[in-house]
RNA sequence: UCUCCUGGACU
């Protein structure tokens, strides 16, 4: 159980249907809690039809859990019409089905139908209003998003969050610093997000006061600093950063990586990009095989250095079409 | 207790 839970944290689906061969051999290969873990594991991971076939597979195994389950793994992924369809088909319905399904038409920013959803429900927990507070955050609905928010009666740190970075993405900075002063807790996605709204206003300066004064940074707030120099062609700054990042213990992902590469385009710096990648490699075994190249393409193509692409793609043996 | 909400570039 404890392996299955462990892949889908980390996504990994390889290791996933290992387990998940294992557990055929077994007599547990019946156990409702089991497939269901295994459920959310190929959701987690995308694999939609994997997950299906585990709950088809359940015949009157299935319980509540496994219907959420296999709810939330569309909903998650983007497939409304068949979350759709699995709440439709499903006996029972609790307060985590409703959420499930509001949040498919959430994360697709499909406004009204939330509203419709989010009316609809017989119990509004906390949850559900974060989500709808999320969905006119999303479609940079502030003000309504700023209604919703004045109307949950006691709000989580989520909801905190949803409205704070709603301004910071929308570059109100005042309106965010404000926000962030009234918080009840500060954790690091308010911290990351006060850097965002610094960082979008062109307040370098004072973006990276607030990095450098927030209680512990992680991968993703390093990345928002470092993307913020690498933007402005701080190539220094941006090297130094991305030195200390590692330094910290932070293993950058491939956003981290794309921002350190945007740093290179800004100084058409085609070496520094290859000895990066290069390093990646060497360093932490990270796919680069797996980054995204039309991000790389798009960079430098986008600073005029079409054919330094070129090299950079030859040079490390990857160019492939 | 096996299920739901918040922060990052390119696309």
């Amino acid at each position: 159980a404890c392996l299955v839970r462990s892949c889908s944290k980390a996504k990994d689906l390889d290791t996933g249907r290992l387990i998940h061969a294992d557990i055929l051999t077994t007599p547990f290969s019946t156990s409702t809690y089991l497939c269901n873990l295994l459920i959310e594991m190929y959701g987690k991971c995308g694999s939609l039809d994997e997950a299906r076939l585990v709950f088809a597979g359940m015949h009157y195994h299935l319980n509540i859990y496994s219907w959420n389950l296999l709810l939330s793994a569309y909903a998650q992924n983007g497939h409304t019409l068949q979350a759709q369809e699995t709440f439709g088909a499903m006996p029972v319905r609790d307060t985590v089905s409703w959420n499930n399904i509001l949040y498919a038409y959430v994360s697709v920013g499909d406004v009204e139908q939330s509203k419709v959803l989010f009316d609809a429900m017989h119990e509004q927990t906390l949850i559900s209003s974060n989500l709808m507070l999320y969905a006119y955050a999303r479609c940079g609905h502030i003000d309504q998003a700023k209604t919703m928010f004045d109307r949950i009666p006691e709000c989580s740190r989520a909801s905190w969050n949803i409205l704070l970075s709603t301004y910071a993405a929308n570059g109100e900075l005042p309106e965010a610093e404000y926000l962030f002063e009234q918080m009840p807790e500060r954790d690091i996605v308010a911290w990351t997000s006060l850097v965002v709204a610094n960082a979008r206003c062109g307040q370098t300066q004072r973006a990276r006061e607030v990095f450098e004064r927030m209680p512990e940074a992680d991968l993703v707030s390093w990345t928002v600093t470092l993307e913020m120099f690498a933007s402005t062609g701080d190539w220094e700054i941006t090297n130094e950063l991305s030195h200390r990042m590692q330094l910290a213990g932070c293993v950058p992902d491939k956003t981290a990586l794309g921002c350190m590469l945007l740093g290179c385009s800004h100084t058409g710096g085609v070496s520094a990009a290859r000895s990066r990648l290069h390093a990646m490699n060497t360093d932490y075994k990270l796919e680069t095989s797996g980054v995204d190249y039309y991000c790389i393409v798009d960079m430098f193509g986008r600073a005029g250095y079409l054919e330094d692409v070129k090299h950079l793609g030859l040079g490390l043996g990857f160019w492939e079409g």
